[in-house]
RNA sequence: GGACAGUUGGCAGAGUGGUUGAAUGCACCGGUCUUGAAAACCGGCAUGGGUGCAAGCCCAUCCAGGGUUCGAAUCCCUGACUGUCCGCCA
């Protein structure tokens, strides 16, 4: 949501940060809707004051025990008016809000320029990517190999983009997740949350995901609920219609372990393939609450503190700078963390970390107070992936495979949360059925 | 799923149709007093919006949305949430 006084002092500034984004100048047909609205609320508010008065009047004439029908049926006489600039009111309130509400948020300054991904910009990188003689597989060949992954079975229940996984592989996406959590909890002092799953739609418009995307998210018939799309919806939410104090435990840092649930409605035909792209995963989220001069650095911190899951697994990864065509619809800049595929030879996506600005907690109303300052003002949300589990299971899958006897490898700081365990060998007799018995 | 009760400012808690945006207490901020502090006393303390150079003035908001009325925190309807009891259940 945007700053409507703002855009009024300076409608230029906004309208060439989102051309950008590659949109249309916005901003006058805003500011006339704007203009026209306040022109509306004016004349009803003079006549509202006009009716408070003179029903104050009644109030004191019918006390003293006077006559007063006429002055009932003056006011009474009002009432067309009213109704009408305040229906007025109402739909040019209601389109105003549609229309901010569904432009995305500025970029910041340091946001390159660019149409999609392949304009983005490297900022680090971390490890050298293996390459062999041999072609590398993909995950879902080292998953069925082991006999572990079965999307059959997942299909049969569910559909496309949906996946089985047993035994080793099973155990070690839950090795993964119990491992970020630690990390971020113990390490970066990020507090663990166990959050609803199922949120309302207003919760969804806090964050931004309506009522742009409804169209990405699933939801329950019954009741409306929304199936979360990632914990940053709960976790960000927290703050929803909140007035704190200045110094009321900022930042605040929330991690949850959550399953996402996403329709990938716009996504037909992509990555089909494997468990890259699911309408369901477990993914670590990291959330943190600043103070708006504060935001800029958390964003550093917190991309630094999805990297160390990448570097503690030991897995090569690449940090870009989204470019203004790849920034999503609520973030100011935005980190991908891109870890390294050898069976696809290349770095794909497995965090993302924004800082949102305070573009969030103003359609969410989270604000704050300085000391000693009558006027509150919004706080700012970041939130990053830390990281994809599903996808972190991915990139160990394929960077720790053994080809010599189609094992998989398991990572030092993983074996604790394995039992011990250092690798994962084939299941033998390899065919679904069997797995299934065995396992 | 059934029955009842409730939802008021940062918190607690008055308030059932007319100067109530809202008593009172606590918390918080400023002042007096004090060597300093505490106590006591005095004063201040909601949010959003319109208008104005400004001081200010005005409008809206007592869970949300409708309605009744000249006038609604207060009456009516719908919904959300919380609590209690019953039923069911991981």
């Amino acid at each position: 949501m945007h700053d409507l006084r703002a855009i009024r002092e300076n409608p230029e500034r906004f309208d060439q940060n989102w051309a950008r984004r590659g949109l249309e100048a916005q901003t006058s047909s805003i500011l006339k809707l704007d203009e026209e609205r306040r022109a509306v609320q004016t004349e009803l508010q003079e006549i509202q004051q006009e009716r408070n008065s003179l029903s104050k009047e009644i109030g004191l004439m019918k006390r003293d025990g006077k006559d007063t029908s006429d002055i009932e049926a003056k006011v009474g006489k009002m009432k067309d008016r009213m109704a009408e600039l305040e229906e007025r009111d109402r739909t040019l309130g209601d389109s105003l809000n549609q229309h901010l509400s569904s432009i995305p948020n500025l970029l910041d300054e340091e946001v390159p320029n660019g149409a999609d991904e392949n304009d983005n910009k490297e900022v680090r990188k971390f490890g050298e990517p293996k390459r062999s003689n041999d072609k590398p597989l993909e995950h879902y060949e080292i998953g069925e190999n082991l006999g572990m992954m079965d999307f059959e079975t997942a299909a049969k229940l569910s559909g496309s983009r949906f996946v089985m996984m047993h035994s080793g592989l099973a155990r070690m996406e839950r090795a993964l997740a119990q491992f970020m959590l630690d990390l971020h909890t113990g390490e970066h002092g990020y507090t663990e949350v166990s959050p609803p799953l199922l949120v309302r739609d207003h919760v969804l418009y806090g964050t931004g995901q309506l009522p742009k995307f409804a169209e990405d998210q699933f939801s329950t018939k019954e009741t409306g609920h929304f199936l979360i799309p990632t914990a940053e919806v709960p976790l960000t939410n927290i703050m929803a219609d909140m007035i704190i104090e200045e110094d009321d435990a900022l930042p605040r840092r929330y991690t949850a372990f959550t399953p996402c649930f996403r329709s990938e409605a716009g996504s037909a035909g992509k990555d089909t393939r494997g468990m890259l792209r699911q309408h369901q995963f477990y993914k670590v989220e990291l959330v943190s609450i600043t103070l708006p001069e504060d935001s800029a650095a958390e964003h550093d911190r917190m991309t630094d503190c999805a990297e160390t899951v990448l570097k503690k697994l030991d897995i090569p990864f690449r940090t870009v700078m989204l470019c203004s065509g790849d920034t999503g619809f609520g973030a100011q800049k935005t980190y991908d963390i891109e870890a390294w595929l050898p069976g696809q030879d290349t770095y794909r996506e497995i965090s993302s970390c924004s800082n949102c600005g305070d573009f969030q907690a103003r359609r969410m109303k989270a604000r704050f107070k300085r000391k000693g300052e009558k006027k509150t003002e919004f706080l700012h949300t970041l939130n990053g992936s830390g990281v994809a589990v599903g996808r972190a299971l991915i990139a160990v899958l394929e960077n720790y495979y053994a080809p010599a006897d189609g094992g998989v490898v398991v990572p030092d700081v993983l074996q604790p949360y394995m039992g011990g365990l250092k690798k994962i060998m084939p299941l033998q007799g390899a065919t679904t059925e069997q797995l299934k018995a065995s396992a």
